[in-house]
DNA sequence: ATGCCTATTGAAAACGTTTTTATTTTGGTG
DNA sequence: CACCAAAATAAAAACGTTTTCAATAGGCAT
């Protein structure tokens, strides 16, 4: 029914094994039998079927990266920048979505067991760190944006509790007191090492910690929002306001704004991630950049270089953020 | 070096087949077996190689979506519809992106005529219809979100041309005359449809086009900026202004907001998509709603019949828009 | 002419499954 | 106890490639 190597082979009068080699551009094969099979794949449409040609060389030259969801745009430099490392090296680089699901996030991970893909990057693990550090060892397998608390596995990120650090600190150096904290109810070891920073800039500012100026949501900006409005509304309110992500910090701005509060003056905002609309929006969000593309093309980098070499980097590479100052923190 | 269902079959003292049949949970084997297959494939920490098993099968149980780029966050609710549908159906997603590049779309589509993938759907075409119809006929592939100006192949959509006149005439009734368009220059056939909906509503009210009234740019806010100032500086000035995407929108009203333009009585605005940013952006802004996971629900439930049956559907379905107002159209 | 090396080729093995076909075992019936 | 059908199993073929191995042909030095 489909046209196969075979049928090429008998096309060109060769065997399939000259196919085999033109078609692979080997260069063992006379110049003669290479118009042959040219010919004979032009005229019949063949194109090879990969399932036969992976499972001989046990190879797919396609990585997966596993992401939460595409909601989340600030993903999209970090997926730019494998595609761009990958496709160089003659991968493929296939996304796929868990919806934060672990028992999701397995199954997907069963497509490198069933080596359905060479390697995977995990942009967003919800699995436990003993599981994941397992497959580690029997799988090319690298976190991307968020790491471990285990270590001793390939893992590209920021320092975010530094980062969460930098910008508390920031807010502290403005001559804020009363800094809320908004951040979200999932669990990642992104949220947390931020919520650390912000920690750590208290206490070394010998600002006493107050939990009532800390938010749980979700992760859109309608928590932004109700968080906002929480902590403008404390006896004793917020004058400084850090969320985990900026759609958060502009849910923020939104409440902010349209209850006559002056942004950058009365309250400052600092938001995490840079994205786009971070400075589209009026006023300009403050926030914390991190090396998206970067973090991106180094991960898959490294991840390539693992499946060929036989003893595998398993180091934690940290990449250098920056704040952005704009307009939310009077700047 | 590798575990594979032979050692499984010697450790469990059966043949591969029966092996097989245990995994793929066939009836006709004993309790014993299945017992004895288990506990080996526990003890192995086995898991299948699906090399082995497609190629065997001839199916992936996989369909992949090919999408410009992560970026635009409202491919997001239509990805999770397509994920909802085929996870249903036992099948993966797996999302790749093209960058707009039609050569790399091509590439793309090389998973499907190498069987890496069962089907294909395209949600942001850039190869030209005639490749796009032929491949259409000898492997399963839709499009989503867009359509062809070749019919006779599956396509989920809206009908861009009429909701691009809903909005325009929308404005029009709100007794604006000079009505501005930004679009981009990257051309797909939504933005060509939307822009003939909004030139049939000004024939439909006798109002003459004009072509300075078009703006044309790239796909984000910072475009819809420069396209405010240009036509807000034009010395016929436009009184309203339809984006064909609410980045594009929004872009312009931070133009208008920041230059005292009182958006909703002085200049309305209508976008399109309704995505998250649309009411979050103050002022809210009036979009075009389009039923995102529904049409990725079809297209892949659709599609996946497609793969089943010999005689494939290929329909196009347009499914219902609605008008969103809000602040910009003064609502 | 003979032998040897190299370039090119074809036959066949291999990859890891599923499925078809053939064989053995089981259990029930006369 | 013999027979048969049904159930369970094993052996082998099949999927479409790549790669190994062996064989052939041709060119060159002796």
């Amino acid at each position: 029914m489909n046209v196969t190597i075979k049928d090429v082979a008998k096309a060109a009068n060769v065997s399939v094994a000259t196919v085999s080699r033109v078609l692979n551009r080997k260069n063992n094969v006379s110049e003669e039998a290479v118009q042959a099979v040219n010919r004979a794949v032009e005229e019949l449409g063949y194109s090879p079927n990969f399932l036969g040609r992976d499972l001989r060389k046990s190879e797919t030259k396609r990585i997966l990266a596993i992401i939460a969801s595409t909601e989340q745009t600030f993903y999209s430099e970090v997926l730019r920048g494998m595609q761009d490392a990958a496709y160089a090296e003659g991968y493929d680089v296939l996304i796929a979505t868990t919806g934060n699901d672990p028992d999701h996030e397995m199954h997907l991970l069963g497509m490198l067991f069933s080596r359905a893909v060479d390697a995977a990057v995990l942009l967003a693990p919800k699995l436990d760190s003993k599981t994941i550090y397992d497959l580690s060892k029997r799988y090319r397998l690298a976190i991307c944006l968020e790491r471990l608390d285990i270590k001793d596995i390939l893992c590209v990120t920021i320092n975010n509790e530094q980062a969460g650090y930098d910008a508390t600190k920031y807010l502290i150096g403005k001559g804020r007191k009363r800094i809320g904290l908004i951040t979200t109810t999932i669990r990642s070891q992104s949220s947390v090492d931020r919520e650390n920073g912000y920690m750590r800039a208290l206490k070394d500012s010998n600002i006493e910690f107050d939990p009532e100026l800390v938010f749980y949501g979700d992760y859109d900006a309608e928590t932004g929002t109700r968080a906002c409005k929480y902590l403008l509304e404390l006896k004793n309110p917020a004058d400084a306001i850090f969320s985990i992500s900026d759609t958060l910090s502009i849910g923020a701005m939104t409440y902010a704004v349209q209850h006559g509060v002056t942004v950058g003056k009365d309250v400052l905002f600092f938001g995490f991630d840079n994205i786009p609309y971070s400075h589209m929006f009026i006023p300009k969000l403050s926030t914390v950049d991190q090396p998206c593309y970067l973090q991106g093309k180094t991960v898959a980098e490294k991840l390539i270089s693992n499946i060929r070499n036989e003893v595998p980097d398993t180091g934690t590479y940290m990449l250098p953020h920056s704040l952005i100052l704009r307009d939310s923190t009077g700047d």
